[in-house]
DNA sequence: CACGACCGGGAGAGCGCTCCCCTGTGCGCG
DNA sequence: CGCGCACAGGGGAGCGCTCTCCCGGTCGTG
């Protein structure tokens, strides 16, 4: 025997009033009379009410939720959809992705729900999802290039938000760091200590992240007399940053400085730094990028090219936000400044 | 423009039915003439049809939506609102969570709405939500004992299960580990090791898993003729973990083997040990607790008394599921096996 | 051959809310 | 003093779905 929940009926009929007065009460909407007001809500806490979500769904056709995707460009087999998820959160990038968002979502009362789309099967399920109103919109981190839910958005006009530019084209709002000058600022600081044999570890290349600060590493050496830079392709895991530092070092034994494409792969290259018995910073510089928690855990910690994580997932939820609200718009894209974090390692 | 997404209705008309046949195909029930199936099938296929989550929430009284909710025992001061959500995605041990939430659920076709409730006013949102029915139930992972939400939401018969005896009684169902058996493998290995003179660093020990553990170590080291154990009080982080270790060395230098309540703590534990020039295993073995990634990111890899978060997690959902769905129970609690997990460090 | 059980399918009543529209009252202004 | 306007508040439709009831037809069985 559960108690049926008080609905609107009820405080109306306890207030005295009519059902749209109490609703105009709650919504804080129209010029309702204070004391009218004041005896609405008292019904309101006598009765102990909170509005029916559902019921108030269907008929402003808001969920007033929003989906936090992450995605992946796999296809459907299973092997490895378990592990995606832990492998997801393991990344030190996502605890300031989620801070962020839930930092722009909370004082509007509203909390992501959480999906994970790396296989086909799982992407369809994230667009049906959205198709039955389920939440009101998507905000897309790829982990993969060639990820094609942001396509599949876009063509049932869903609206969502991407972080970083789309691999492959489609007609979605982004938010995105000015990679290149990140890339730059890390050149210029490894220059400026005197490097002269410098390397770069770089993400996955068909990544445009990864891509554009590998260029403009690249673009700012050569403008400095170092027209070929020394580079490995990694997969943005400190694993990955260790060996490709391992492999570099095999060729070239006098590097003095290196610039990873993210602070995991960084601390990788630590490792292997150390382990081959060369001094942090003082054999070799190294810089990382983003800022994240490894970045301070490292020993030394590490200097890197701070991203604003935090600022721009909350910028991806106000974009998404103003998309819902003003119905079809056209996409747009908001860029972030890097900035150069200054600590022990280069 | 936003076209009208097509409802029951329109694919009634399409496919010569009633809405009621339509409702029975989506929802698989009762006895409806395969002929009509295909047909109906074939209506949905061609409207695009999408049944409406918010109309079928509305009379069925289910949002088909959990809660992931982590919380904190803080109070309305603001001040740290911002950095909780970062750091506990920051710990491994969030990621299998998740995992485990996930796996259970995407079956389902649902999806954890994340929220986070370290002030006293995100438990009372969090209360809210699912008092207006947006939520089904909770999952909820305490990050401190005197956490009150447990007993909040039991107050008001809302559907929880918590991760862990909560440290308040409060009549909600739990799942756990045998946090004392997994202490005593952990102390029997090192007393198979030959170790003489062993420490451990607790967890904060106002927490009921964090009490057990040490009770469970310190009650088999004491069967096997070690009545006193050293140990110091740690706040699962690895700095805090290695900063206990410094203390207890700086007293005792010949401690040679330290059991740390967690895997954060002792890869803590092995940093101090490392830089005070001691060999692990060699001079002093180390056991951790957990089994999550730092275990293995640990040089070296940590011997650990593993808990199967993942597991764990997926019974959480499954006993709220049953909780949900079941009505009134009254509350349950499973516990798991602890697993001693044996690398590197002992 | 008759009667009843059973099953496929339709009609219709809501679920709790918002919002449009309308009525009634108070007040300003001509 | 009367007309009209503005605004507070009520009435009621309807959002899209589920589910109970009911009806008609087809069997099986005595």
């Amino acid at each position: 025997m559960t108690r049926q929940a008080p609905t609107l009926e009820d405080v109306a009929r306890e207030a005295g009033v009519s059902r749209a007065t109490v609703s105009r009460v709650v919504n804080g909407i129209r010029n309702v009379d204070p004391a009218i007001q004041a005896a609405v809500r008292g019904a309101i806490e006598r009765t102990g009410y909170a509005p029916n979500r559902a019921a108030r769904s269907l008929v402003t056709r808001r969920a007033e939720t929003i989906a936090l995707v992450v995605s992946g460009a796999g296809d459907d087999s299973e092997s490895e959809q378990n592990l995606f998820a832990a492998r997801v959160l393991a990344d030190p990038f996502f605890g300031r992705v989620v801070s962020g968002v839930v930092g722009f979502l909370r004082p509007r009362s509203m909390y992501p729900v959480l999906m994970f789309a790396e296989t086909g099967a799982a992407r369809r399920d994230v667009v049906a999802y959205l198709r039955q109103g389920s939440a009101d919109g998507a905000l897309i981190f790829s982990t993969h290039a060639g990820d094609p839910l942001p396509a599949m958005l876009a063509e049932e006009s869903l609206p969502c938000v991407l972080f970083g530019r789309p691999a492959l084209p489609a007609p979605v709002s982004y938010v995105d760091l000015a990679h290149r000058d990140g890339a730059r600022l890390a050149a210029e600081h490894l220059l400026a200590r005197g490097c002269r044999r410098v390397a770069t570890i770089t993400g996955p290349l068909d990544l445009p992240a990864a891509q554009e600060r590998l260029t403009g590493f690249q673009d700012t050496m050569a403008r400095h007399g170092h027209p070929y830079v020394l580079s490995a392709e990694g997969g943005f895991t400190a694993d990955s940053g260790a060996s490709a530092m391992a492999g570099l070092l095999a060729g070239h034994a006098d590097i003095d400085g290196v610039f990873a494409a993210n602070d995991l792969m960084a601390q990788g290259v630590c490792r292997t730094l150390h382990e081959s018995g060369r001094r942090v910073p003082d054999d070799v510089a190294v810089i990382g990028f983003d800022d994240s928690s490894p970045a301070y855990d490292c020993r030394p910690p590490l200097t890197t090219v701070r991203q604003p994580m935090e600022e721009m997932a909350a910028a991806m939820a106000r974009l998404l936000q103003e998309q819902i609200e003003g119905g079809r718009t056209r996409p747009t894209s908001v860029i972030f400044d890097a900035e150069l974090v200054v600590r022990a390692s280069a």
